[in-house]
DNA sequence: ATTTATTTGAGGTACGTACATCAAGTCAAG
DNA sequence: CTTGACTTGATGTACGTACCTCAAATAAAT
């Protein structure tokens, strides 16, 4: 059996009450008193029993996801995580619900924002674009006292541990080092198409890549180029780069949407025998890995990073630790074989 | 709010006492108030709470995890994992133990899980070979009431969804397809080694890379080496490989025991230009990768696995079902630059 | 109609924790 | 000594669920 609070009581020599007191901070506790708790508590080894905590306290936590509305597929991914993990019960105590946002939007993203407080939300994961705008408004709303995790990108105000996704500098070498080393030729050009290098993870992942490349290969990493959710664009582009560069030998689809650049690839791009690493998986970019237009995926984990979300807030609310090596989301790499169900 | 049994109660017209009855399959309900109960739980979405229900049981699960005594860094990750789960809580209301088995001495792992019933434990998690009196011993412990999942190598008896870890014929193959890609020349022969073939996932994924090989190379792969986790016996089979095959150009790792054929290949293989691919990541494997003893490991995440096992086990007693994609164990590729903390 | 079996209801206690209220204690400054 | 501030204890209710007992209602069989 584990000790509960009784039997910290008993051990501390103290009542229920001033257990109570010391373990949620409440004022009014002689700072003796205070210190033989927590040396009941180590003695005993006592750890709260949070899931009695949360019943108790009886508080629906409500989180919210800011998703970019003009969601790519890897986007409606994490709604559907979202709604499976609602489904799931896996939430316990908290409601999480969805708000989209308008990337190309700053100004209406930080109104949503700035609508948000204490009252209507008690945690937000947000997944957008860096911006002067944007930033502020985040920042704002934690001095209000809701805590915010960035998602996917990361939003450079934040402290580290308030980013839940993958590192993406080490993500952007990650797929460098692959493209390195699947390539058949010891020289060549390699392309990198994004859909906006406005959001950090695109910025990050190019500096990545370019540090593979820059030491240890004679290959040619040409200037990003961005499409903008246009699917006239990613033709545009892909046509041009066919035709300037005959000496392609791969490209790294950069951004979390691949199916533009991909349909592209497709009609243009059919026979030349380019490396092609791109991000994340969705029914798209699975069909894609199966039948060898694409090499490698960078991917992560879209379950595992809203339950990430959920707990970090939840976390934040009930001001315990986490459990940090669950947290980690890994950048996984997938290719043909290891890439099921 | 989300709707309490009370609720279930009010919309099905029943009171509280048959609520109970039927969502716990309590004998005594009439078909047609079940019918009445399951109709109300659709109507309001009823999800029941189970951080409450396992409080209100107040009933600790003893799960144990039985790992091979001779444990390698791999085994030792997995232990790490289990106390790091302890020592945060994160179990919830389950106690999980380690026992130790000697994996050369199958006798006495049938004792030992002869041994157990559901008086001492409420559920197994196993990592051990396939041997017959193994297999029966399992069987036997299920019989008597005790669930039973089988830990990174799996046993035939068990179905899928009694098996935690990463499917291994596919580990095989992504091994293989990496080998291959990374390969420089079209030709070369390949060494396997491991630590006994006698487990199932050093089997499967010997499968799993020849599949690969066999269809799309020119490549040759050595009979599978055994080194029995003797030294010695690791370094006769690097020093003898080397002479006999002056067309080496890789070697799979294949067992989840690095060590003894890592420190082989320091020892004779200091400048051959092999393309190393090994199993799991743990100090030693993180090194070698980091400065290129190691070119890929293919790994799965002991924390994920941990938990894993608890959630299901647990699940299993509390007759609930699991979120199965949580539940899914990656196939990891590592490689240095997603290799990180 | 009587017996018997089946089905349902009502009510209680318990789990570990949070939170509220109120009384009573200690202690030091005036 | 009195006043007030600070500290502690005692006790209660609540959360959602499990599990227990006992009585009452209904249905089925004789």
């Amino acid at each position: 059996m584990k000790p509960t609070i009784k039997d910290l009581a008993k051990t501390a020599g103290v009542s229920l009450a001033t257990i109570d007191r010391v373990l949620n901070n409440r004022p009014g506790v002689a700072k003796k008193t205070q210190e033989a708790v927590n040396h009941a508590v180590e003695e005993l080894g006592y750890q709260r029993n949070y899931a009695a905590a949360a019943l108790s306290r009886n508080k629906y936590l409500k989180f919210l996801f800011a998703l970019p509305s003009r969601g790519s597929d890897f986007v409606r991914q994490i709604e559907n995580s979202i709604h499976e993990m609602e489904a799931s019960g896996y939430g316990g105590m908290s409601r999480n619900d969805l708000i989209y946002i308008d990337e190309n939007n700053p100004h209406e993203v930080a109104m949503v924002v700035g609508g948000l407080s204490k009252s209507n939300c008690d945690g937000l994961a947000i997944m957008a674009i860096e911006h002067p705008e944007i930033r502020d408004s985040i920042t704002r709303l934690k001095e209000r006292g809701v805590p915010v995790i960035s998602l996917v990108s990361n939003q450079v105000s934040n402290g580290i541990s308030d980013f839940v996704g993958i590192p993406n500098f080490a993500a952007g070498q990650t797929a460098g080092r692959l493209m390195l080393r699947f390539q058949t030729s010891s020289s060549g050009a390699i392309a990198v198409v994004t859909n906006t290098i406005s959001s950090n993870d695109s910025l990050e992942r190019r500096r990545g890549l370019d540090s593979v490349f820059s030491t240890q290969s004679a290959h040619l990493i040409l200037p990003t180029t961005e499409h903008f959710n246009s699917s006239g664009r990613a033709q545009d582009i892909v046509r041009k780069l066919l035709k300037a560069r005959p000496d392609l030998t791969g490209i790294y689809i950069m951004g979390s949407e691949a199916r533009l650049p991909l349909e592209a690839l497709s009609r243009y791009a059919r026979d030349c025998n380019l490396v092609v690493v791109a991000h994340e998986l969705t029914n798209l970019t699975k069909r894609a890995l199966e039948d060898g237009r694409i090499d490698a995926l960078i991917a992560q984990d879209t379950g595992h990073l809203v339950r990430s979300c959920v707990r970090k807030l939840k976390a934040i609310c009930e001001q315990r630790p986490t459990l940090f090596s669950q947290e980690k989301v890994r950048i996984e790499i997938l290719i043909k074989e290891n890439m099921y169900e």
